[in-house]
DNA sequence: ATTGCTTATGATAGCGCTGTCATCAGAAAT
DNA sequence: ATTTCTGATGACAGCGCTATCATAAGCAAT
């Protein structure tokens, strides 16, 4: 018999199957497993050797049954692939999983109705916290978070009336800032390209809004898919722009790759570019293209911890501000 | 009263307590989530009522306990951010969560120490399926997974000996292909950058062996940290090299950045590169730089979807190769 | 009237743990 | 010798559900 733990049914040995064979009651197994110190060194060996033989694997979900604690966390992206957001589920993640909590990750694919089913199976789960990017899109996903008596932290935004905790950045104050460094130098005509989504929205309404109040002629706005490759084409349908507020750096890169085509993209400085490009995200590509790319960096795995750490204390600040931070580089 | 839900005690409400206000039983309740068709249409709606004048939210841990099935799915992945494998946890959670399963995600970052750990915390939770990039890096890890008698997914390999089942493809053979092409190219002088990860060398021993077999001299091999940055200055690292294979796009095009800077870049097709670059992943970036990338194209997504219909399925083929594709633009 | 079948509902017993007391030595303090 | 405390262990109930079997009513067929 080379395994120890064959024979025996097909069924995982539990608690109880490992205190028999130690001799000793299933509640002390579960405190060697839990709280070791309380159990005497020899009797300890003598469970861990059992356990060891058994194979034995705790079962958590009785556990959470028991003790009313899943140590879990939901975390509710709209996106995981191609996406900054997974700069925060590592971030969080690498916060959250070495204190023994689990991350159990929905999409909502930017699709309100998807979202409000994955907060309800989130919830079903009972975890201790749900950390989202952004705010319900419904007042169902509102109402069932503000119920669900747990920290709730939404992050890459800084909402008026949030649930509960926050952390993230002003994306208003973002678009104001490209608007500023556009115009001070000397760029007249504005355009935003990128999503609809509210954070993009947000981006979008502070570059138009300072736009405008600098007494420039409103910008153009053009609403895209989220891949980069639409972007490439985009250049054609803004005539006479000479500046663009990407609102990712996918997004940028992708209307360079349209510039270059049309003969508008040098591999000088900032001021010798026909059209102006400035981003967001800080994709580490960006730093690396010709002409590097200027962008509004945010700290995504900052924001990812901060939010882990918000879910952990109770009390204390519940709204946090990463700020964000403008790069200029050769592109704009 | 404007929330009927409100008062009452702090505790979320049970099966029982929205029995008792229906005035049915516990089970008839349970029935009315689960099986609403063995429900007389009267008594539903008076318990359809009850759960939502108490915003009841299904307890699923009590659930998975009872039943015995979680309808859950640990997925482990080296690392979500920045990353290929985004796109596979993206493919199979878009495939899973339809079907009421949730994805309990872990990070190993690389660790074999900490896969091991996240390995036994995924188990502890009893899900129904274990999806992982790559195989468990120690016999710890592979004796835990063999003994939890669920469906494991190995992905982005094909081990010889898989645990279970298998999506992903032939990284030698990748390697192999990209050598064959610079051969065929004229190349003479070939070089491998990327990490030293069991994919990574498993691309270099392709990489390696056909180059030999085809009487080259052997290719460098220059093991890099796992950003982009690194690659920017490895090229001072490989004098002579005219060709170079990064394991993945990031590497790829940082590598790129580094021949810009020493003039070695051309804007023409692959055959005017001093040096030709060839990474993996087809990033849709390296569509759009200039030159655009010459890549190994795998379909990360695909292997999550296959990966999922794999969870879901048993019998049938366990052994999937979703294979690759030599994608040849203007870097080599 | 009896049997059999279907539909709608319920009673009961756990699932595998943990919280909360007990219990019982043995040591220390009175 | 008695009390008190500490350290180690256990008994027991119960977390909120579901599986399983039972029950009752209604109805058709014998």
């Amino acid at each position: 018999m080379t395994d120890t733990e064959t024979s025996s049914s097909q069924l995982a040995p539990t608690l109880s199957a490992v205190a028999k064979r130690a001799g000793v009651s299933s509640i002390t197994v579960s405190r060697v497993v839990r709280l070791p110190d309380l159990v005497a060194p020899e009797t300890r060996a003598r469970v861990e050797k059992a356990m060891r033989e058994l194979g034995y694997v705790p079962n958590l979900v009785a556990g959470a049954l028991a003790s009313a604690k899943t140590n879990s966390v939901g975390v509710l992206v709209p996106t995981i692939a191609n996406s900054i957001f997974a700069d925060t589920v590592q971030g969080l993640s690498d916060k959250l999983e070495p204190l023994g909590y689990s991350v159990i990750l929905a999409q909502s694919r930017y699709d309100a109705a998807r979202e409000d089913r994955m907060l309800a199976a989130l919830l079903s789960r009972r975890p201790e916290a749900i950390i989202m990017v952004g705010s319900p899109a419904t007042e169902d996903g509102k109402r069932l978070l503000r119920h669900a008596r747990i920290p709730i932290v939404e992050t890459w935004e800084l909402p008026i009336d949030p649930i509960d905790a926050v952390a993230g950045f002003d994306n208003y104050e973002a678009g104001v800032a490209v608007a500023r460094h556009f115009i001070a130098q000397g760029r007249q005509h504005l355009a935003f390209i990128g999503g609809d989504d509210p954070r993009g929205t947000r981006r979008w309404l502070g570059f138009h809004d300072h736009a405008l109040a600098s007494g420039l002629r409103p910008p153009r706005r053009l609403i895209l898919e989220r891949n980069a490759s639409g972007s490439v084409a985009a250049h054609a349908n803004l005539p006479g722009v000479d500046a663009v507020f990407a609102a990712n750096d996918a997004h940028a890169i992708g209307f360079m790759a349209g510039l270059r085509k049309a003969g508008l993209l040098r591999d000088g400085p900032a001021s010798a570019q026909p059209v102006a490009v400035i981003g967001l995200g800080d994709l580490e590509m960006g730093r690396l293209i010709s002409p590097s790319l200027s962008t509004i960096s945010v700290h995504g795995d900052a924001i990812g911890r901060t939010a882990a750490t918000l879910t952990l204390e109770r009390g204390g600040e519940r709204r946090i501000d990463l700020g964000f931070e403008l790069v200029l580089r050769d592109s704009g």
